[in-house]
DNA sequence: ACACATCATGGGAACGTTCGCAAACATCAA
DNA sequence: TTGATGTTTGCGAACGTTCCCATGATGTGT
């Protein structure tokens, strides 16, 4: 069916290997004859198998990224930013889903191992040791995750948190409430308090609850309660649910409230009014996680399973605070 | 490295063939034998490798998806959805993005065709005869795309459509606004125009614009000048423009003018006021598109190339208004 | 001119699986 | 018993590629 190797040779009358090689060692062949065969690949319409390929041990030529939710809108920006990493990289990126399931994690992760070279797995839910059992099976990176011996890229809110606090302070806001919706390990809420108390500021915390609109909705009300001006919120979903309850109390944002988000998806830039968030940029995230995977694959060649590395690799990625117009001036009482 | 066929074979005192049966035929072999093998394979982490089955013949059990925008809030949920329906089925879904780059399409093409069974085209920008091209080397289903020849998935707006005119009727509205933002063959504003036309209701078109945001915002400031006191936006996005502007220009939504969007995303309900907007259904389209290219696949095995099918089939998926806060009475004058 | 290194090319095994074919064995009707 | 039929299993080729090894051609230093 599909044109092979061996017609692409017959047609530029050189054996099979020197084919090969003209693809994948090129300065191994002469490079009349090594023409001569691209010309016949490119008018046979020849491209290599990669199933043979990796059957022979090539390799698949795909990283494997495994996310908890594909709809989350914090994702798709970085699944695409990665796809288009790795295609510059010569690498395909098979993206997969949890679907925050944590007993559908091991599942997807063994639908996909086979066919990738390495995985990405992000904010996995798996133990210490089934992620160090993974990861002497394959080349692994995890982001959100902290497990040692394991490359990680680490997403730092501190600059972007600190940040926060200096403008609302510059704005002379008191009293900020931080709506917690995270169940991870390392909650951004002790960050958050940190940073808050440095600069003098009051912060309650609210939850933890779940990271869904509805939460930013009922959070809105207990504002008031805690006579906060400012609210910051797990991330941009929840921050939105804040922005429609405070309209739909009559409380003005940013004149009354003023409202910050976190991770700077599209639902910040297209909210009215504009959300002030706490950006985490996507093609950073996915340019380090995938050359760090790739990297780890490309040094594991042959000895995976080796041990974990004594000082594994990590990178941790930064965040800054994007003013939009969802922060404003404390009323004056 | 990994355990094969072979060394599941020696433990479980069978030859790899009968291996190869319990896993493929299962009611060929003997139940108590399949049990031995199925036990040691279990015992061995034993699974098919997947390039040594594809090599063979036997396909990649991959499905390709290949969207315009992965971070098109419209998609993410058509791709998980797919990714859950192919699960089931035994597929797994490599999802790859043409960039809105119609020279790029053919890029992406090439670099996942050897990797799937059968391409899933959205919206392609290619010319029908490169589809039917592409149709002859492979199966094909395209989406938002007629090819005569082709297994297609059409969205109809006209139901969602129909009950949006009425909707606006209902409430009084008499003159309204189109927002264009479509390059597409088929615009969404033919069949708009009918709808309304059938109800008595007077509908000006913008544009035709991009769509995005900002084309919301601009068209905004244009419908106090059509004297319209409903706007329906070319999608959900364009319509979070008009709502941003709106508010900006302080004219209430829906007190003074009514909003309208089209896709029903997680935009249309996080939005303030939640949107109005006409839903098409993910599931439904992915379910179909899924189903439709994997009876193709089927079809087809062994004899691609065996010229168009007179009759391919067709979905139609349908839609239906999705009733939020944005649009309510027409103003009394 | 000779031994020797270098370079370009070809031959062929191997990767892990599936599947057509045939062998071995059991079952059953006549 | 005999042949026919069916069931369960094993053998081995084939899928398309890569890469080790061998071969011949072409230099290079003495």
């Amino acid at each position: 069916m599909a044109v092979t190797i061996r017609e692409v040779a017959s047609a530029a009358g050189v054996s099979v290997s020197t084919v090969s090689r003209a693809f994948t060692a090129p300065d191994q062949v002469q490079s009349t004859t090594r023409q001569r065969i691209l010309d016949a690949a490119a008018e046979l319409g020849y491209s290599p198998n990669p199933a043979a390929r990796s059957l022979r041990g090539g390799g698949t030529g795909t990283l494997g990224l495994i996310v908890p939710d594909i709809a989350n809108p914090f994702f798709p920006p970085i699944i695409k930013a990665m796809q288009a990493r790795a295609r510059r990289l010569g690498y395909t990126v098979l993206v997969s889903d949890s679907d925050e399931r944590e007993a559908d994690e091991l599942a997807t992760i063994a639908a996909v191992s086979k066919r990738v070279d390495g995985l990405i797995l992000w904010a996995s839910t798996l133990t210490e040791n089934r992620l160090h059992e993974l990861a002497d099976q394959m080349p692994l990176v995890v982001v959100n995750r902290h497990v040692p011996g394991i490359p990680e890229v680490r997403i730092s809110l501190s600059a972007g948190i600190t940040q926060a606090a200096e403008h609302l302070k510059a704005y002379g806001h008191r009293r900020c409430v931080f709506i917690n919706a995270s169940r991870a390990e390392l909650s951004r809420g002790k960050s958050i308090q940190e940073s808050f108390e440095a600069l003098d500021l009051s912060l309650s915390e609210l939850g933890p609850y779940e990271p869904r609109f509805e939460t930013g909705v009922h959070a809105a009300t207990l504002v008031a309660a805690h006579e906060a001006t400012a609210v910051i919120a797990h991330n941009d979903l929840v921050a939105l649910g804040v922005l429609h309850q405070m309209a739909n109390l009559g409380v003005s944002v940013p004149r009354d409230v003023s409202v910050i988000g976190i991770d700077d998806t599209l639902l910040a830039s297209v909210s009215t009014p504009g959300l002030t968030t706490i950006r985490i940029d996507p093609e950073e995230i996915a340019t380090h996680a995938g050359d760090l995977l790739i990297e780890t694959i490309t040094q594991t060649t042959g000895r995976i399973g080796s041990g974990v590395d004594a000082s594994s690799p990590f990178v941790e990625i930064g965040s800054r605070l994007i003013p939009r117009a969802s922060t404003g001036p404390a009323p004056t009482h």
